[in-house]
DNA sequence: ACTTCTATGATTGAGTTCCGCTCGGTGAGC
DNA sequence: GCTCACCGAGCGGAACTCAATCATAGAAGT
């Protein structure tokens, strides 16, 4: 088992929200064109603010434009918040391939670090936090919420580490999930590059969470 | 220094966010009845679907009577979660004047205890884990985030239990405080009443992140 | 006390503006 | 020329306004 496939083969998957899939190659490039205005315009004007008017200005089309990819409003967001999530895991898979990490707590300290540099350079990467909290969890997209990253990071720890727990350390490592994601986002609720203070004291706890149930020793197989 | 003092003398102060201030007595009531119709129309809808219209036929007022109160529609979801969590603050300073806590721990157990109890009794709860979330923190408001919580609590387990610490001490609290909302969240995302498997984990989680800084012994004063 | 009287707070709901979204018409790629 | 992609005026509905109307508190008169 291969860390692209537990993170979800296709490495950026876009549209999965949209109404059609495009065909012709400039479609595509519309596509995260529009997303890239949506994420510039949630860092400008909030969730609540955002427009499809300003999405389809900002990203140089017109509202037809953004209604032939998405249904409605909240679609957009949605796909961002897809595309975000995607570029994370991808992120992470990039970073244990490239890091080789040694026990299971590098490997989370990968996730965490990149998580930290997502939130410092992708625009609109707060809308990660934010979209779990609504109802009407669309239906094909359970596989963004907190739940199924765990099975997935779950699935990384158990083969490449030997952790074992099984359904327990799906629950442990969601409830870490949950944490983690509230504390960074807290982290960059008032500073821009990410109080510091809240990173550092994420990974303690985190650390300290997980070391109570797994040990420090446990190294790569 | 008492209870109350530390959690905001005026136990349910109403329509903070309100355009003018209430003289007469109909109109207090017509504002709490205003949120409650909004609370329940929250949970009927969530969040995005809810329209001013809606709460103004369920508090059997007209759409004019919505707007001398509040700005806009956001403005209400702003009071209802400004009410909730002085209804939260009440409850736990109620809780704790019963309770008698003997531990930093009971002090900290009570507080997880009134958020899950109104999480299940109260309409529209959810809305207290929402709101932080957006951005443009309207000035004067600063007393509803996490961080002005985690002062008065300090303020209370240095007082009533002697735990010392100041700023560090404020700064642990408000990482608890937030980590304890994700999760008790989460408890209440897929079961109405709560999973009580993640409840129980927050308060051991909550218990080991404060017990390795302040022990477990210290008792009452 | 008890009743007007009135200034001001409270309420209303039709109307205005703005935004989400559609759809027929036009242009670009295969 | 056929299909996919794009446009933007227009439609429906939701957010929000405002001038007219009603209700209330408290003053003034008896």
């Amino acid at each position: 088992m291969s860390l692209s496939d537990l993170f979800g083969g296709d490495p950026v998957v876009l549209g999965q929200q949209a109404r059609i899939e495009p065909t012709q190659q400039r479609s595509t490039a519309r596509l995260s064109g529009l997303l890239d205005a949506a994420a510039v315009v949630v860092d400008e004007v909030g969730f609540d603010r955002i427009t499809t008017a300003m999405v389809a200005e900002r990203a140089g089309a017109s509202i037809g434009t953004v209604y032939r990819y998405y249904p409605d409003r909240v679609a957009v967001l949605q796909a961002l918040r897809e595309r975000a999530v995607m570029r994370f895991r991808q992120r992470v898979v990039d970073q244990l391939k490239t890091s080789g990490p040694e026990t299971w707590w590098d490997a989370v300290d990968c996730a965490i670090t990149a998580f930290v540099d997502l939130y410092r350079s992708e625009a609109g990467f707060r809308i990660v936090h934010f979209a779990d909290r609504e109802r009407t969890p669309v239906s094909g997209s359970e596989d963004l919420q907190s739940g199924y990253f765990a099975r997935q990071l779950a699935g990384v720890l158990a083969e490449e580490f030997g952790l074992t727990g099984g359904a327990d350390l799906i629950f442990r490592l969601e409830v870490a999930v949950e944490m983690a994601d509230s504390i960074l986002s807290r982290a960059f609720q008032t500073t821009p590059n990410g109080d510091e203070r809240f990173i550092a004291e994420c990974r303690r706890v985190m650390h300290d969470y997980l070391v109570g149930y797994y040990g420090p020793s446990v190294v790569a197989v």
